[in-house]
DNA sequence: GAAGTATAGTTAGCTATGCTAACTAATTTC
DNA sequence: GAAATTAGTTAGCATAGCTAACTATACTTC
């Protein structure tokens, strides 16, 4: 770090320090990320079916329009995973009441315990593995992952 | 944190704790990666390709099965993504002088250049939101990453 | 050195996930 | 009420993951 600023002020643009940070960063979600997907395999869905259903658990009902907002996926994308889903009776989908157009797709039981049991494999894999770390290290953690998700809102 | 311990001993099993920074850890990182992913579109190669095309321009030459298991793939997979890749040119392949079943294969010019470009775009684009972070949470983030290499390393 | 086993990669064929283009149907706008 | 917009589907393409079954080379063992 070449100058340092408490504030929410900007550092100078694309110094050497902050593509080194972007770098390690990439690499390391990237590895991590593959370590996690492998507890997936035993769900039986794949990861695109898995984020979308988790999205409905625990953001409630949405249009399949909205899913494929929050999942940044194209429209007919989303389509078939949420055939896909349907088809495995994980969700549960009404027509809405003021516009047919629309339709609303919630998770059913079937579908929230699915998602639970698959959620509970993928953070007893991480939480394995962060238990390990020294205290230290751990806070180090819980600090970076409030930024990380500050990063993201204001990501633009 | 419900004890304290600054030496490398682990906490005790599995707390809410733990829970709660491996949920927000893994939510950030799939956001985070989703984000990025979308520089890669105007590189014409897919994610399996460029990742495994990282890891013979930064790692040097390797048999498909080095590749495969660096990636985590399966041999076939693998084969695949390689006969891609030589199509474009990317990559070039020679046979394995002391053994004529293993391939050696390299990352050509063209395919250190391609990576390279799709490198910077990545780079720019997680290093241009960095950029807009004040100093101390850039520090807090420059801390995590340190963390998480040991984490991955150390995984087991 | 021949037979059997192990290893490196390929091929075929399945599923899942991403896209665009072109479509249907419902709603809104003018 | 005609035109434009919006929600979602269908068709068709490419990438990426897998297993099973194959070829070809290398190693082992007698």
């Amino acid at each position: 770090m070449t100058k340092s600023s408490l504030k929410p002020s900007p550092r100078e643009k694309l110094s050497p320090e902050v593509l080194a940070l972007a770098d390690h960063l990439h690499s390391a979600t990237i590895h991590l990320l593959r370590r996690l997907r492998k507890q997936d395999a035993c769900s039986g869905e794949g990861p695109a079916r898995l984020s979308a259903l988790s999205v409905l658990v625990f953001g409630g009902p949405k249009t399949l329009g909205e899913l494929a907002a929050t999942e940044q996926v194209k429209a007919p994308t989303m389509s078939r995973i949420v055939a896909g889903l349907a088809r495995g009776r994980l969700i549960e989908i009404a027509l809405d009441a003021d516009d047919a157009r629309r339709m609303q797709i919630r998770a059913s039981a079937k579908g929230e315990r699915l998602l639970q049991a698959a959620r509970q494999r993928r953070m007893a894999s991480l939480a394995g593995q962060l238990h390990r770390l020294p205290m230290k290290e751990f806070a180090k953690l819980q600090q970076a992952a409030e930024v990380l998700s500050r990063l993201l809102v204001d990501w633009r």
